[in-house]
DNA sequence: CTAGTTACTGTTATAATATATCAGTAATTC
DNA sequence: GAATTACTGATATATTATAACAGTAACTAG
């Protein structure tokens, strides 16, 4: 769900690193310096960030970072579950879940530009109903809405 | 829904051709040589199919042809509803009902890679129900969904 | 604890996808 | 037929992502 607009921020991004740091230490993987690092850019918001706006920050850090860099972070990420990739925007966000095993799905907010993961079981029934019919077995979902948040809506 | 293994394609394109040229006539907009060719590529197989990979056909008739050139025309036809990008592929593939107002889904073979365009209404209202739950104003939706078509399936 | 191995990072190069811009040509309109 | 609008040509460049190899840090077995 969207967060309110002066939500406490620092909070998420404190849980966030809590449960990555768990997670790895579960899955006996290590979160270095550098993933930590990019994690915490990654959660500075809640807007999907990109690739190349994660490496120019990285660089003023790491004045050697290479696109390599930010896309090896990335992609350990990504298959901890502890982001996800917004394919409609090339843009990666955080996960606070990334221990469920979710068939989540995105609410892209054209205004302010964030996204709300959702994780809602008749979608999911949907899918796995329309998937049936169709005599198809599913691996991946990327379901993808855009539209004005909450906040966002002129009323 | 997925074409069956040895679909008389042929009528496939001159379907979606006619189709394209009724909808140019009716709108009062033009299907120019070059943007009828395009549609006719994309239309080869029911495989999305990416921008770069059209051009390098489009070259060996046009050998003029650059990126803008390809682009333009995808972008007019998608416009019209012609065609769809799949955004998990970076990918396009031809639509055969452009009319309608659809909001519809994609079920991807990561076997063959073919593509079928599904308009579930069951899911559609499953996205409303939850983006009204969120508050939130859907503008556009992106549901892709990854898995093994029937003719690819190993039983 | 140290040699061997595996995992991670540095570095350079390049691939793949997409757009900006300006100039020229064709079609439509008045 | 002149003016306007839409389309295409052409060059340059932006954006997103990966390949490949070298070097370094961490872990593992003896």
């Amino acid at each position: 769900m969207f967060q309110k607009n002066g939500h406490n921020h620092g909070r998420c991004i404190i849980s966030a690193m809590k449960i990555a740091t768990d997670l790895c230490a579960e899955r006996g993987v290590r979160l270095t310096a550098l993933r930590s690092h990019v994690l915490e850019l990654i959660w500075q918001s809640h807007q999907p960030v990109g690739a190349y706006e994660l490496l120019d920050i990285l660089k003023s850090e790491r004045r050697n970072a290479q696109p390599p860099t930010i896309y090896r972070a990335l992609n350990f990420l990504l298959n901890l579950g502890l982001i996800h990739r917004i394919e409609s925007l090339n843009a990666y966000v955080g996960c606070d879940t990334p221990h469920t095993n979710h068939n989540t799905q995105f609410l892209i907010c054209s205004g302010c530009g964030a996204a709300a993961e959702i994780s809602d079981v008749r979608l999911d029934k949907a899918i796995n109903a329309l998937a049936k019919d169709a005599k198809f077995s599913v691996k991946h979902r990327s379901i993808e809405v855009e539209g004005q948040c909450p906040n966002c809506q002129v009323s």
